[in-house]
DNA sequence: AAGGATATGTGATGGCCGTCACTTAAATTT
DNA sequence: AAATTTAAGTGACGGCCATCACATATCCTT
C-alpha cells in the first residue's frame, strides 16, 4: 500500500513551500475509505475539509422521496467539504467513496488559519467556489429549460472526449452506469436508456463494452437547441 | 434626488475605515438605471462588480426556448457581478433593474487589489459565495425531487414572514406578480395561479390586495413532504 | 372616468416521462 | 461453469403540467 502521506499533490496547495506543507500534514487526520463507504452525511455538524489523495468521491443528496441527486464527482488532488468549513453551517450534501479512497481531514479552524496566512490559497478557494456557483447555475438552467431527454444529450456531450485515434470522433470512457447518468441530470435510468437507444438507432452513438462512441458530435449538439422550442423565425 | 455617493452602506464594506472607503469611492463609476433597464448581459465580457446604493436588481437568464429563469433579487446594500470579477469569465447571467436603481461600478482589477489588501473583505466574499452555492444546491434538489405545485408551496413558505399583529399568521407582502414566482421555481404563471386557487379553496391562503395571508403555515409545510412520494412505511 | 396595459382565473388538450413490470444481458461470485 | 447479483433494454399506462385560448380583474395613465 502506497500511503502517500503528502499534501503536495493537492491542487489547492500547489504553491505552498515544503515547510508549510509539513505543518499542515502534521495537523491532518488521515483516513482510508472502502468503495461505497459514506464519508460525510447531509446535515451533519462536522466541519472538516477533506483532501483526496487516492480514489474519488461522489457528492450526492437524496430527496425526501428517496430520489438520488448527484452533485459532483471529486477526484484525487481535489478537495471537498469547504462549504461548511467556510460558513460554519451543516453539510449541504453527503459524500460517498466512489472507489477505495485515501483522504486527509483538516479541521475548520486550521483551514481558516491557513486562509489567513496564505492569500494565494484563499484566492484559489474563491475561484473554486465561483466555478461551483457557475456549475449550479447551468444545471438550474438545464433543469428549467430542457426536457429530460435533452439533458441526457447535454450530459453525453460533457462526458465525451476527443478520440485519440480517429479525428472528429468522440468517446465516453468509461461509460458510467445509466443510473448514475440519470442522477446527474435528474431523470430515471429508463429515460436515459431510451434516449441512448434512440441515438443508437439514429447512428449517432455506438457502443463497445464500456466505451461509448459519439459519431457526430455536432449533430448531437444540434439536438439541444432543436426539438424543445423551435419557433419558426 | 439623494445621490448618496457613499459605499459606507454596502455590507461588504461595513468594516472598512473611512480612508479606504474614500479611495474606493474615488475609483468607482456611478450610474443610475431606470426600472426594467438592463444593467448587464449574459455572456458579456465586462468584469466590473456592482454595488447597489438604491433600488434593487433581478438576476435572470433566458433559456434558448425563451423561458425566463430567475436567479436572485439583490437589494440595496448588496452587490452582484463578483463571479466574473473573480474568475475572469463571461457573465453567467443578466441583470435587470427591478426598480429605479443607483449603482456603483468597480473594475475587476480594483476589486482584486481590495481583496489582497483587506482580508476581512475577502472572507465576506468567500462567505457570500458559499451561500450562493448552497442556495443553488437546494434549488437543484427542489427541481429534481419536487413537483411544480410543491415548488410553488416551497416558494410561498420562503417568502412569508410572521405577521406583526396576529400570532401564528404569516404574510407575503407584497406578493410579486405570479409570473415572477413562476420564473423562480421554473414553472408557468398558470400553474402558480392554479396552485394558489387550490390553497384559497382549502382555506390555507387568503388575499387582500398585495398581501397574501398564510393561515396555517404548518399545514402547508406538510404539503411538501406529502403527496410527492408518500411510501406507506 | 375612460381606456390601455398588465395581472389573474380557469377550461380543454395533448405530450412527455415517471412508474411498474418483465426480459435479456453482463459482470461477479462460488 | 453454474449461480447470483447488477445492469440494460423495452412495452404499457396514466398523471402532471406546459401550451393555447379566453374571460375577467386590477392597475396606471391621461
Amino acid at each position: 500500500m502506497t500511503e502517500t502521506k503528502s499534501l503536495a499533490q493537492i491542487e489547492l496547495f500547489a504553491d505552498l513551500d515544503r515547510e508549510t506543507l509539513d505543518r499542515l500534514e502534521a495537523r491532518c487526520r488521515w483516513r482510508r475509505y472502502k468503495a461505497n463507504e459514506r464519508i460525510l452525511e447531509y446535515g451533519s455538524e462536522a466541519r472538516e475539509v477533506f483532501f483526496i489523495l487516492e480514489g474519488s468521491v461522489h457528492i450526492v443528496n437524496t430527496g425526501l422521496t428517496g430520489r438520488e441527486v448527484a452533485f459532483a464527482r471529486i477526484l484525487a488532488g481535489d478537495c471537498f467539504g469547504e462549504l461548511s468549513a467556510i460558513d460554519g453551517k451543516p453539510r449541504s450534501a453527503s459524500a460517498v467513496a466512489a472507489e477505495p479512497a485515501y483522504v486527509a481531514l483538516l479541521q475548520a479552524a486550521e483551514f481558516h488559519r491557513l486562509l489567513e496566512e496564505r492569500v494565494e490559497v484563499t484566492f484559489k478557494v474563491l475561484f473554486r467556489l465561483a466555478q461551483m456557483v457557475r456549475a449550479g447555475d447551468v444545471r438550474i438552467m438545464e433543469l428549467s429549460t430542457l426536457a429530460a431527454t435533452q439533458r441526457v444529450y447535454a450530459e453525453l456531450l460533457r462526458m465525451a472526449q476527443p478520440d485519440a485515434a480517429v479525428d472528429g470522433l468522440w468517446v465516453v470512457r468509461p461509460l458510467p452506469p445509466l443510473r448514475e447518468i440519470a442522477s446527474r441530470v435528474s431523470t430515471t435510468r429508463e429515460t436515459v436508456a431510451r434516449a441512448l437507444s434512440q441515438l443508437y438507432a439514429d447512428g449517432l452513438l455506438r457502443r463497445k463494452g464500456r466505451n461509448l462512441y459519439l459519431m457526430d458530435r455536432d449533430k448531437l449538439t444540434g439536438f439541444l437547441a432543436a426539438s424543445s422550442g423551435s419557433k419558426a423565425t
